[in-house]
DNA sequence: CACTTTGACTAGAGCGCTCTAGTAGTCCAG
DNA sequence: CTGGACTACTAGAGCGCTCTAGTCAAAGTG
C-alpha cells in the first residue's frame, strides 16, 4: 500500500479511498492510483482492512461437503450475501471435523452472523452460539428461541404429496421415514395429517432415509410386504425415492405403472428425463435468501448481538412438481 | 485480549504465549491465563494473530458446490492440512461466480498457496497465479509450468477398465466421452491405447459427459447402433455409468448380461449393493495428500514463492474394484 | 473585501494480535 | 560475592489496513 501511494505520488490514505470507493478523491488521483496498484499487483489486504474497520461483514457458513442439496444452498447463500454487502467464509462439516470444529474456526475469524445449513449442533451449543451472535439454521427446525430457523415447510410439502396421491385414488399410502434426520418429524406428522383427512386410510410408515441406500432398504421391506402392498410411497427425499425406484424396478415392478413414487427436495436428478421423478420442491434460493435476510437484518438494525426479542426466521412454502413417476393405482383399486 | 491479561494479573504478551502454546509460561500462570480467557469468552481473533505474525498458514481451496467427488477431496483436504500445520480457507464455484472470482477472494485474504479442485481457469490466469504462489491443479491436468498437478492417472484407470472387459471376452467396447471435462482427454487416450493391444477392436465412442444426463443420452445413441451394439461400455465417472445403466434397463436390456457397464470415480453410490457398478476407484484421501504435500513442500522449503525450478505434483495410481455390472458378453460372442 | 463552503488530500491513532529486546528474579559454579 | 545461565515475564514496535480530525487551496457570497 505504501508502495502504491508512492507511485502514485499520494498518500496512504488516499489509497485507502480509492479502494473504498468513498468519495474523497478526484477522477484524476483515482486512476493514478488505480493504474498504479495495477503495476504493483497490489490488492488489499481483506484482513487487515477488516481489523481495521471493525466490522467483518463477514457470515459464517457450515455445511456438509458433497451434500448436493447444501450445494445448491450455498450458491444462492454466495449471491444474497453480496448483495446485502456482506462476505461469505465457508466452513465445511466432513466425517473428521464436525459441527462444533467448523463452529470455532468461523467465529475464530470474527464472523458476525452464523448460517448452519442442517447442522447437527447440540441443544447447549446452539443457545450458547445464539447468545452470541445472530445464527440461523437452515433446513433444521430447532426450538431453541436463540437461534432463528428458516425451513421449507415440511408438513405441508408430504401434505402435498399425500393429497396428490390420494386425487390420482390411491388408497394404501407409505411413508419412507427420515427417522433423526433433519425435517423428519415435520414430514411425517405431515405425512399423517395428509392422511387423517379422509377416514379409513392406514399409515403405512417404512424406515428409510437419507440416501438412495435407505430407499434400497425401504424398497426390500415393501416388496415383502406381499398382497398388503401400497400403491404409492412418498419418500423423505429424492435420494430416497431413486433409490427406491431402482429396487423396485430390478424386482419386476414398474414405475408408475405398479407403484406411484414421491421425492422431496426436487434435486437436479430428479428433473432429467429418464428419471421424471415427482417430488415436492423445496425453493434453494428462497431459502438461502430468507436466511441471508434473517441474520443481515439483526446485524443491521443494531439490536446488538443480543437480537431482537422476536424471533425472526422463516417457513417457505414448498411446491409439488407433478412428473411422471406417479399415475392412478392399478386395474380399479381407485376409490 | 487486554481484559484476559488484566484478569490473570499478566501482560497481553504473555496472554499470547499462553495462547500459541509456546514456551515461556510457568504451568501455573497459563491455567491462570486459561480459566480468566474461559470466564470472559475469550478467543484469540485468528484475523490479528495471522496479520501480526507475518504468516498465514493458510491454504486457498477453490471447488464447485454441490459435486461429491469434489466433497470427499476437501474432507481429505481438511484433515491433510491440519497434520501439516495449515488451514484451509474454502471458496466456492457456483454458476454466478466463477472460478476467477473464487480465486480473488482467497488472494485477497493472503492465503500462501492454492489448490484449485477441478478449476476450470483459462491458461493464463493459471500462469499468473503460479508465478504469485504454490498454485497446485487436483483433478485437471494443464501443462502451465507454474502450477503442479496432482491427479489419477486417467488414462491407466481406462485401460484397466478396457483389459478387465477384455478378460471377460468383450470384443467391441464401447466408450462413454467425457469430451472437454478435467482428465477426459487423458481417458480418451487410455481407451484407446487399451483396444490397441489386440488388433482388430474397433473403437466406439459415443458422447456422454459429467452427469446421469449424459450417460442417459449416451444410452439412447447406444440403443440405436441395433446389431452393431458393443457389449460393454467404459462410461467417462459413475455418474454418467448410473445414467447408463438406468436407461438400457428401463429399454428392457440386462446388467451385466446384455451389456456391461464400468465407471469411473467409486462414488459413494457405485458401491451400494442395488447398484454394485464395477469401477475405476480414484483415491480421494491419496489425492487430497499429495495435492497439500506439494504446495506445503514449497512454502516450507523457503525456496521462495518463485517455486522450485522441478515441477513438483503426482500421479496417483487408480485402481478397478470390480462389482456386479461386468460379465462375459452374452452368446459366445466371447473370443 | 473578509467570510464561509467545498473538495482534495494527509497525519496519525487505532484495530488485536506477534515477537524482539530487554528486565527481574533464582540458582549455582567458582 | 561476582558472574553466568536459566526461567518468567513485560514494554513496545510492527503487521496492513481504516478513519477521524485536520490542512490547504480554490470557489462562492454578500
Amino acid at each position: 500500500m505504501e508502495d502504491v501511494a508512492a507511485r502514485a505520488g499520494v498518500s496512504r490514505a488516499l489509497v485507502s479511498i480509492v479502494f473504498r470507493g468513498v468519495t474523497g478523491a478526484s477522477d484524476e488521483t483515482r486512476g493514478r492510483v488505480l493504474e498504479a496498484a495495477r503495476e504493483l499487483d497490489y490488492r488489499p489486504d481483506t484482513r487487515a482492512s477488516r481489523l481495521g474497520r471493525g466490522r467483518t461483514r463477514m457470515l459464517g457458513v457450515t455445511f456438509a461437503v458433497g451434500h448436493a442439496f447444501h450445494g445448491e444452498i450455498l450458491g444462492s447463500l454466495y449471491s444474497e450475501a453480496d448483495s446485502a454487502g456482506y462476505e461469505i467464509v465457508l466452513s465445511g462439516v466432513t466425517p473428521v471435523r464436525d459441527d462444533r470444529a467448523a463452529v470455532d474456526t468461523l467465529l475464530a475469524e470474527r464472523c458476525e452472523g452464523l448460517v448452519l445449513v442442517g447442522s447437527g449442533l447440540a441443544s447447549t451449543d446452539l443457545r450458547r452460539l445464539g447468545d452470541g451472535l445472530p445464527v440461523v439454521s437452515l433446513l433444521r427446525p430447532v426450538r431453541e428461541a436463540q437461534v432463528d430457523v428458516v425451513r421449507t415447510d415440511d408438513a405441508l410439502g408430504l401434505r402435498l404429496a399425500v393429497e396428490h396421491l390420494r386425487g390420482l385414488g390411491h388408497q394404501r399410502i407409505a411413508l419412507l421415514d427420515g427417522g433423526r434426520a433433519p425435517g423428519a418429524a415435520e414430514r411425517r406428522q405431515g405425512y399423517r395429517r395428509g392422511l387423517r383427512v379422509s377416514p379409513g386410510l392406514d399409515e403405512v410408515v417404512l424406515d428409510g432415509g437419507l440416501t438412495e441406500l435407505d430407499g434400497a432398504r425401504a424398497a426390500t421391506a415393501f416388496l415383502a410386504l406381499g398382497g398388503e402392498r401400497p400403491s404409492a410411497v412418498a419418500a423423505f427425499n429424492d435420494r430416497c425415492a431413486l433409490g427406491f425406484v431402482d429396487v423396485v424396478r430390478q424386482a419386476g415392478l414398474r414405475v408408475p405403472e405398479d407403484v406411484s413414487v414421491v421425492g422431496f427436495d426436487d434435486i437436479e436428478q430428479a428433473a432429467y428425463p429418464h428419471v421424471a421423478l415427482t417430488t415436492v420442491r423445496q425453493d434453494a434460493a428462497r431459502l438461502g435468501a430468507e436466511a441471508v435476510r434473517a441474520v443481515t437484518s439483526r446485524l443491521d438494525d443494531a439490536t446488538g448481538p443480543e437480537g431482537g426479542p422476536t424471533p425472526d426466521g422463516a417457513v417457505v412454502e414448498p411446491e409439488l412438481v407433478v412428473r411422471r413417476s406417479t399415475a392412478a393405482p392399478p386395474h380399479g383399486e381407485a376409490s
